[in-house]
DNA sequence: TTCATTTTGAAATTGATTCTCAGTCTCGAA
DNA sequence: TTCGAGACTGAGAATCAATTTCAAAATGAA
């Protein structure tokens, strides 16, 4: 049976995308357009795992390795950047018209929250520098507790 | 004739773990001492199957599983950090006397390079302040070519 | 020496990701 | 339209690092 992907928002996301595959002889699947869907109608930093979920809502017979597979080429593309942050799955975000930013990470609720920090960049680039490194692409992740955590750690009762 | 004691280096690292261990009721053994001492022996980065090897060098029956439950005891006793570098084998570095610094690895050749910027540590911190983050550890990894490998990259014949 | 407890190595298991493969689908000819 | 080479798919097998399981061995306090 088939089943047709809903509404076809043709981004610009969706546009680069197409003409991506098209440069290299790939093709177009329903699984793909699926997916790629799912995926930018999301925000945030999301495990495979999440998206595999969400695309399986919209049609149950998506393997999860096809959501792998169509990852790795937006990656590719451009249009997605792979994260991976402690915790073992590979997490991904849009990429297009984003600059390089960095993350501090809640380690108790999970919660992601971006900054950028033209100073550190600059700071990183003359360590390199000093080192005699050329730099092709770094981590920065700062790790604890965000703002409501510490809020609920210290007052239990106003959880949740 | 009296055979020599094999020799005991009784380092600062050694006494600390002793303690560490009677503290919980954990036992010495002679694999661990074995691991213990290899991994002391070695500097760097050194990541698990490397440690294997050298362990095995010295008593081929030590099983992988040892070292791993052995760093990880290392770890827990703060005489070791485990670091997660691209590439996904963890690597352990000795962490007696050291304070906290960052790193510089070629993607290259894998030579890993440390550095230490307070300026940067102290610009991390206004972030998570500005972002209300109460920072528990972080990683600054950066991530390119070394001087060597530029060098080995503009002139292959150079190479070796 | 005794013996409760801890440790060990091998093998099994886990969890994330990649690969394999047989059946399907795409899309540019013809 | 139809055709067919080549791309794609889902399921399950395979990887790979790391952890767990388990029966046998080692440790160390009494
Ligand atoms: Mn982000
Ligand atoms: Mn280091
Ligand atoms: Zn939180
Ligand atoms: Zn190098």
């Amino acid at each position: 049976m088939k089943r047709t992907v809903p509404k076809k928002v043709s981004t610009a996301a969706h546009e680069r995308l197409a003409s991506w595959i098209a440069a290299r002889g790939l093709k177009s699947t329903r699984q793909r357009d699926l997916i790629v869907d799912t995926f930018f109608s999301q925000t945030g930093h999301l495990s495979v795992d999440e998206l595999v979920e969400k695309a399986k809502q919209r049609d149950p017979s998506i393997g999860a390795a096809t959501v792998y597979r169509t990852m790795k080429i937006l990656t590719d593309a451009g249009l997605a950047s792979a994260r991976h942050f402690e915790g073992g799955q590979t997490r991904y975000e849009g990429a297009l018209d984003r600059h390089h930013h960095d993350h501090l990470i809640c380690t108790s609720c999970g919660n992601i929250a971006e900054f950028e920090n033209e100073r550190i960049e600059e700071l990183q680039d003359r360590v390199a520098e000093e080192h005699g490194f050329t730099v092709t692409h770094h981590k920065l992740e700062l790790y604890g507790l965000c703002a409501a955590c510490q809020q609920r750690q210290s007052n239990p009762n106003r959880q949740r």
